[in-house]
DNA sequence: CCCCAGATGTAAACACAGATAACATCATTC
DNA sequence: GAATGATGTTATCTGTGTTTACATCTGGGG
């Protein structure tokens, strides 16, 4: 379950600096993340459980990990990670579009990828966004500036560019955009029963709407 | 703070039958419930801190909650029962909207009371719809059929009779509005800067777009 | 009026959680 | 081959949810 890197100690002159492979344990720092990505209600978890789970006395945890709140909050980076990376699949930077329809389509992709993770991965979700976004906010003041959500207003402007929308999006347009997908997302996310649609008309009917809204306004 | 029924008592022959006035502490019950409404973080109350902020045993609060979770569902039942309150004042639904105007000002008006209580309450709206809407969950099959969000329908309705919207609302309007209120309110209660301006604005702003991109879908 | 039944609160305890400190052990390095 | 630091263990502290047995107050019926 766990990769460990494969140790590639041909024979003998290994220095892995201080990678801590093959202590005692392996290495417990990543096997606690991994167990706790694997957890089905992440800010549920408890140390002791996630520590005695592999085979591991509790106190061994604090060795890696200043608390709990801090090993949540690594576990969160990772799920930001994650999300991050599905937006830049999603957008796609080296086909930038040619027409709108191509712009519309990166636009969709993106909401998709957000709605699709929110599906696929519930208990980080619930993790990054869940206490109102206290994990959020306190990792994106640590994270790159380029940002996650530099992808939907670049995907806006693509919108433009292309002739879709008629002005060049502005941070209202962005914050809008943003809503209603992050709203949805919620809202299936909670299993709210308007919202159970299968995913791809869901962010089929966003993004059209979405780009609408955009057309006419000053 | 808490509108008790005011027992009509007159004079003499009394029985409150069993609603406890005036026993060793008061009524814990209510006083327990209001120690939590004014909690600044309602989920990481802790049952002992209430109980014994209170002057009273950690066990006497079991007498009036099975649990913990018992006390923060109930909690949480109050909070929906003051958002829903808001959503009819902001509705009024005594003054049914004559033209567009009045149509569109009701709209906004509600979305008003979303993103308002958001702000006021940020503690309840936590606890409701926080942890991926788990109370919300929880007490929407136990609440009224007269549902918080059937106010949303009916105003979009108000705006397809008064000939803003030219087809009446589909559920996919709903959801699409619904989710872009929700959505700005969770990044305002996020503190995520964008969402961050006066919160008239921002729902003037949500609610005209939102009215631009009914006008014009099949 | 007194005493009983039930509602309410207390005291004590259990299991479990996060966290810390002192100690043991391993792996690398001089 | 010891020194050293990273890693894990044992024991312990405090705080929490919860239960159990007991005490006390309230109101009503003999």
């Amino acid at each position: 379950m766990l990769e460990v890197p494969a140790p590639p100690k041909s024979r003998a002159r290994q220095k892995p600096v201080s990678v801590a492979r093959g202590f005692h344990h392996g290495n417990l720092r990543q096997a606690l993340l991994d167990a706790a990505l694997a957890a089905p209600d992440i800010e549920g978890l408890s140390l002791r459980q996630l520590a005695t789970g592999l085979g591991v006395t509790p106190a061994a945890a604090y060795r890696h990990f200043a608390s709990r709140e801090d090993l949540l909050l690594e576990v969160a980076r990772i799920g930001f990670t994650r999300l991050e990376s599905r937006f830049a699949g999603a957008f796609d930077i080296s086909w930038p579009p040619e027409d709108g329809s191509e712009a519309k389509a990166r636009f969709h992709r993106l909401a998709c990828a957000y709605l699709q993770f929110a599906d696929d991965e519930p208990a980080l979700w619930r993790l990054i966004f869940g206490a109102q976004g206290a994990a959020y906010r306190a990792l994106s003041s640590v994270l790159d500036r380029r940002n996650s959500y530099d992808y939907l207003p670049a995907a806006l402007l693509g919108l433009h560019r292309t002739g879709v929308v008629p002005h060049p999006p502005s941070e209202r347009d962005a914050l809008f955009a943003w809503s209603a997908v992050h709203g949805a997302a919620s809202l299936r996310a909670g299993r709210v029963p308007g919202a159970l649609m299968p995913m791809e008309e869901l962010a089929r009917d966003l993004t059209s709407r979405i780009v609408q809204s955009l057309r006419s306004l000053p």
